[in-house]
DNA sequence: ACCTGAACACCGTTCAAGT
DNA sequence: ACCTGAACACCGTTCAAGT
């Protein structure tokens, strides 16, 4: 009995999960805006300077939240198809690929301002790498060298992010009738509270997706015949 | 002489203008995290309350800033080749896209978290919308119907921002030696001190943009060819 | 038309000190 | 190991009032 308070309500020691969970909440529930230092002590009951304990700062608190949000790709749905054919070397590489281009766009869509703290802990280099890497490893098998997998990883990520911080910003935007003139004229469900999506965001995604596999297809296929010359 | 005082320092009248031209000034030299209301009105001699005549908010300047970076695209320099042969109707609209994505690339980079201010304006809808109509613009020659070129020109824009941002993040991560572990290993220039870029960002660049436009003149293809079911 | 002065309700971060 | 208390140096925005 000599861990905490015998029965009183202050004094919670928390961990760093414990910072990590309570941030993730703040997060999906009021927004990147609204998750400040000062809010998330006040949630765990605790002084805004003991979670200068726990992270040196706010971006490395960021950070972690980042890498969560992006744990969720691991959880791909492959079909039997996919799970056979993977450990076989040149299995298709372009459902695979598309597969996780998906994963990530869910990951990101299921926390409020996922896409914006993800991209920021990605530029910043202090963490979210595991989408580049799952991404590289499934252009692969396409018969890519390593940089040019890497690249074009890369290439579909900065799609990704990009396409799903402007659905939800505009999600956000919707919700506090921030919006400008045009861009907003469908009368659908009044207030998106929960982390839905933007009507025919899914149709651009599709599209835009199709794009850079069907591009990566095509160097696949020119470098695989013999000698034909690109135009 | 009615005008302002006679000789004295203090009290300049501002237009709207000059506080844009003073926040772009200010974003240049010191980025974003900078741009403060209160930084902005003391360069401007003037107390941060008085910019609340010229704009009704912070998001609503940044939106102007973001048009204003966004303005360069017009100046894409254009080959003899594709001057006389924009006229005639489907020019090759592959070079005109690539010029198109390279003109916004160096429109953002030409500003201190260019590509971070117009992705947010664009986001919200309150602006920066130029390159897109441009965009949209160059790749309807191709033979795509309005609705495909307006998502393909979106798709090419949210990689040249989520490319750029990171490219400018990172640059800016550097000079401040915020970097984490990996990541930074090119003996290179100290300081990044101008506008410069990263060393292969412009390798890896390229090859996303030409995995979107030849992913679109797949399409392309596949729609002018008879009857050719993709698979 | 353009600005001042003063206030409101906040921020992230540091640091000595406590248990 | 984890937190308090107090302080430092800031934020964006509003609003009555001035010229």
């Amino acid at each position: 009995m000599t861990q905490p308070g015998s029965g009183a309500a202050k004094a919670a020691r928390h961990t760093r999960e414990d910072v990590v969970v309570a941030a993730l909440g703040i997060l999906d529930q009021y927004g990147l805006a609204d998750l400040t230092m000062r809010r998330l002590a006040a949630i765990l009951d605790v002084q805004p300077s003991a979670l200068y304990w726990h992270f040196a700062n706010k971006q490395t608190l960021l950070a972690s939240i980042a890498d969560r949000i992006v744990e969720r790709v691991r959880f791909v749905p492959q079909t039997d198809d996919e799970l056979t054919a993977a450990s076989v070397t040149g299995g298709q590489w372009q459902g695979a690929t598309r597969a996780e281009a998906y994963a990530l766009r869910d990951a990101l869509l299921a926390f409020r301002d996922g896409a914006e703290v993800v991209s920021s802990a990605l530029a910043l280099g202090l963490g979210a790498a595991l989408p580049i890497t799952r991404l590289t490893a499934s252009i692969r098998p396409g018969g890519f060298d390593r940089r040019t997998s890497g690249i074009a990883a890369a290439a579909i990520v900065h799609f990704v992010l990009g396409h799903v911080s402007h659905e939800q910003q505009r999600l956000q935007a919707d919700s506090l009738g921030v919006v400008a003139e045009a861009a907003s004229a469908n009368p659908t469900s009044a207030h998106p509270t929960t982390a839905g999506s933007v009507p025919q965001a899914v149709e651009s995604f599709e599209f835009g997706i199709s794009l850079l596999i069907a591009g990566l297809d095509v160097q696949h296929r020119q470098a695989s015949e013999p000698t034909t010359k690109p135009v």
